[in-house]
DNA sequence: ATGGCTGAGCTACTCAGA
């Protein structure tokens, strides 16, 4: 089973380079973020006709978060966290796996720039309730499968140049400490055990050539519980939706669990 | 390089992203 997670940047906008990228990957389940729009203008009918069942965390104009998928997901929820700024930024659903009942979580957590307004609380406060939410998930089902766009750059080697984001939102210590809280809960960060200094990024800015240079960073994530650890076949960062006309500043994560 | 693109909503320009 390959699952993926992706930040679409608009799902509207987007909606020809993901079917393109979902012809080319024929992934079983896909975790959107950034779906900008709300639930009535989400283009339903154009993944229903590819074979896709849609469940859709939508909002007007910013953030939205959708899972898409070709195998039945039961129990979806879209109240894990009860957000402070009533954003859509989490939706979750179960999937059946062997046997095995997996608790799959899709989010993307705030952005947190700049560090010195509300917005950085609104992202602490968010990565607090967070784990708070998982440890008891984690009480419920101890098979849990978190991806999405993190918004944290777990290490220095995670980003093309560290200095310029340690004290970003997303670099700084006490954010990527809340990466390494999470971990500690009982999970790995796959991309990083499978490729122990590998320097990959799943983000690169629109702007000043970044992509052509490769002036990226690995923020977004899969993020399995350690009892699912042998199910892994393989992680994959795919960069080709990168390259493509009128791409989303966010390449696909892609994993193969078995 | 603290915004040099991009998208939504709207229809001129702001807000947001990372």
């Amino acid at each position: 089973m390959k699952i993926t997670s992706w930040n679409v940047n608009s799902v509207r906008a987007r909606i020809t380079n993901i079917k393109d990228y979902i012809k080319q990957a024929s992934p079983d389940i896909l975790f959107l973020q950034e779906i900008k729009t709300q639930d009535e203008s989400f283009p339903y009918d154009e993944f229903k006709k590819i074979g896709y069942k849609s469940h859709v965390f939508g909002q007007k104009s910013y953030n939205g978060v959708a899972i898409i998928s070709k195998i039945e997901i039961k129990n979806v929820k879209k109240d894990l966290i009860k957000d402070d700024l009533n954003q859509s930024r989490i939706i979750s659903g179960e999937i059946l796996l062997k046997k095995k009942k997996i608790n799959l979580i899709n989010i993307y957590v705030p952005n947190g720039n700049p560090i010195d307004t509300d917005k950085y609380d609104y992202k602490k406060k968010w990565l607090k309730k967070f784990i708070t939410t998982i440890k008891k998930e984690l009480h419920k089902n101890s098979n849990v499968l978190i991806a999405g766009d993190f918004n944290i750059i777990p290490e220095e080697l995670d980003v093309y140049d560290f200095k310029r984001y340690e004290n970003d939102a997303l670099g700084k210590l006490e954010i990527r400490k809340k990466f390494r809280e999470l971990l500690n809960l009982g999970f790995k960060d796959v991309y990083r055990d499978k490729n122990k200094n590998k320097q990959e990024y799943t983000f690169w800015d629109y702007f000043a050539g970044s992509w052509q240079k490769n002036y990226g960073m690995r923020i977004d994530h899969f993020l399995l519980s350690n009892n699912l650890l042998d199910n892994i076949i393989s992680i994959n960062i795919n960069k080709d939706p990168r390259s493509k006309i009128k791409p989303s500043d966010h390449t696909p994560i892609e994993l193969k669990i078995n």
